[in-house]
DNA sequence: GTAAACTGGTTTATATGACAAACTAATATG
DNA sequence: CATATTAGTTTGTCATATAAACCAGTTTAC
């Protein structure tokens, strides 16, 4: 193989995305939800600049990939939704790095 | 700043992520175009596995985007098209590389 | 020579997705 | 009591990814 050419094989990875995870919107969320045992609705809102509406529903998404975990609690009368990261989660967003970062790698060579 | 969490600044760059090439049927289209002079599109088909109409349409996102040229010619009376990445894809593609390294950086600290 | 099949694509139809605006339900305030 | 605020969810709209249908021309079969 030339140097300048590229393996098939190589660009499999991108083939395999997961979309879940690749939509920068949520890519943001769980860089945040990776590093805390858990955050609030509110808290990424503001770290995240999504709307509600738009953050509601990727955390919608997220839940139903089995990604994220919803819980709901009170705090004195006021409903509060805490999000956190479900082991599964954890393992696709630590799976999508590897991919991805391999990806990138290939193409700059 | 503790050493977990995440400094809004870092992440800047995924809220600029270029979307014409982040998307992965063009990042594979891309990955190819960047490193031969031109191909064409049946080339482009079988490297991809892209089907004919899915490549052309994204074929021609990406010419709206003035990240490829398109060029037809007849060999032998059989038309054929030749795709060529440009100066302006070709830097586009270099940023969107570098945007998407930092951010995987910074998720991996 | 003309009908059928093939080439090399483009256009269209569909289904999904991102996003903001409108809505909801509950509490706090004047 | 009425109005505003909080904390989200649902709905509507517009863009997009994808495959199916289409199309112009060429080659092949008869």
């Amino acid at each position: 193989m030339e140097k300048n050419e590229i393996e098939n094989e190589n660009l499999k990875p991108l083939t395999e995305i997961d979309r879940v995870i690749h939509e920068p919107a949520r890519l943001l969320i769980l860089a945040y939800l990776s590093v805390v045992e858990s955050a609030d609705f509110l808290f990424l809102m503001n770290q995240t600049n999504l709307t509600r509406g738009n953050l509601s529903s990727h955390l919608s998404k997220l839940e139903t990939a089995g990604y994220v975990e919803i819980k709901k609690e009170f705090v004195q009368k006021i409903p509060r939704t805490l999000l956190c990261l479900t082991e599964k989660g954890r393992e696709a967003f630590k799976e999508y790095r590897r991919n991805m970062k391999q990806i990138l790698d290939i193409l700059s060579e």
